[in-house]
DNA sequence: GTCTATAGCCCGATAGAC
DNA sequence: GTCTATCGGGCTATAGAC
C-alpha cells in the first residue's frame, strides 16, 4: 500500500483532464498556467516535470483524444460489411462523441487550427480521415457509390457529419443528435450513393 | 490638394489588411501590435487612435469580411428562380472567394471560434446563415426538397460545401475548386433533393 | 492627429529548498 | 519527485512631445 504520496500517474490525469476544460472553454492561449496549477490542484513543477512546456501539453492531449477516436472508430468497424454500414459508423461515433463527451469533441474539431500546432497542421493524413477516404474509394470500385473523385466524395459524406456535429456543440442545433441521426445520415449517403 | 500628409483613411487601410494577413497565417494571439506596426508602417499611436484596443480591430476586420460576403451573396440571389439555384449561387460564391481571396474565407471560418470574441459566438444569427435556411424551408415547402427538418437540411447542404472549402484552404484538395464545383454541388444537391 | 518611448503587467519557465 | 518563490521577457496600452 503506497500511503505517503499521490500517484503520479493520477497527478497526470488531473492535469490533462484540467487543462482539456480550460482548453476548450477558453481556448489555449487565454489559459495560464496557474490557471491550471488552481484547477488541477497539482503544482507547477510537477506539471513541468511531465511535459516539457504548455504546448507539448496541449500537444499531448490533441494526440491522445485522436487515437481514442481512432481506436473506437477501427473497433467498430469490425464486422461491417457494406460502404453504407461502415460510413453509418462513422456517422454514429461523431455523434456519441458529440453528446457524451463534447469536450473531446471540441478538442478535436477546434484545437487544430494552428494555436499550438507551429507545423502546418497534416489533417489529410490523420488515420481516421485516411480510412474513410479509403473505404469511399473501395465503395466506388464496388459501385456501392456514384462514380468520380473519391476525395469528393469523402468530402461530402464527412461535411454533412462533421458540421452537423459543429453546429450541435454551438448550440444551433437543439435535439440530441441521436434523434437526428438518422435523417443525416440518410441526407450524407444520399450525397454520394449510386 | 492634400499633399502634407497621409489620409487615414489609407492608413486604416493598410492597417487593416496587414492585421488581417497576420491574423490568419499565425493567429490572433501570436500577432503582436509591434508586428503590425512593422508590417503596416503605421504607428501605434495611430493604430490605437482607430481602435480602442487589438481585439477591437480584430472584431472589426471580422465585421467587414462578414458584411462583405453578405452583400455578394444577396446581389448573386437577385434573379434566382429555383430552389437549386439560389444553392449553388452560395456553392459559388463560397468557392470563388477561396481561390480568389482565401484569407477572406479563412477569416471567416477559422477565426469565429472564440479567440477574440468573448461571447458565444452567435453564427446563427449572421445574416448568410439565415438566408439559406429561409431558402431551404421555401424549398421544402415548394416541394423541390424532401421532406424532413429544415435545419438539417441546411446544414447538409453548407456541410458539403464548407468543408470541400476548408480541405482546399488546408490544401488537401489540389484542385482548384472551379474544378470540383459541378460535382461538390450536384453532391450538396443529392443530400437533400426530393 | 501622430509619433516615440516606456510603464506596468502577467506569463512561462526555472532555481533551489525539501 | 515536488513544492514555492521569483526572474526575465514580451506584451498591450498610454503618456507626453510634436
Amino acid at each position: 500500500m503506497k500511503k505517503r504520496t499521490i500517484d503520479p500517474e493520477q497527478k497526470m490525469v488531473w492535469v490533462v483532464s484540467s487543462a482539456r476544460s480550460l482548453f476548450v472553454a477558453r481556448g489555449y492561449h487565454n489559459v495560464s498556467i496557474p490557471q491550471i496549477v488552481k484547477e488541477s490542484g497539482v503544482s507547477t513543477g510537477a506539471i513541468y516535470s511531465y511535459f516539457a512546456n504548455k504546448a507539448e501539453l496541449a500537444r499531448y492531449i490533441h494526440e491522445q483524444t485522436l487515437l481514442d477516436f481512432q481506436e473506437r472508430f477501427e473497433a467498430r468497424l469490425d464486422g461491417c460489411m457494406s460502404t453504407f454500414e461502415k460510413l453509418r459508423v462513422f456517422a454514429e461515433l461523431v455523434f456519441e462523441i458529440v453528446e457524451t463527451d463534447p469536450e473531446q469533441m471540441e478538442y478535436m474539431m477546434f484545437m487544430k487550427h494552428g494555436e499550438f500546432l507551429l507545423e502546418a497542421y497534416p489533417i489529410c493524413s490523420t488515420r481516421p480521415f485516411r480510412k474513410i477516404q479509403a473505404i469511399v474509394a473501395e465503395g466506388i470500385e464496388k459501385g456501392e457509390l456514384r462514380q468520380g473523385d473519391y476525395l469528393l466524395s469523402a468530402v461530402s459524406y464527412t461535411g454533412v457529419i462533421l458540421r452537423a456535429a459543429e453546429l450541435r456543440l454551438q448550440g444551433v442545433l437543439q435535439e440530441p443528435l441521436a434523434k437526428s441521426a438518422d435523417e443525416l445520415i440518410a441526407n450524407a449517403w444520399a450525397a454520394i450513393k449510386v
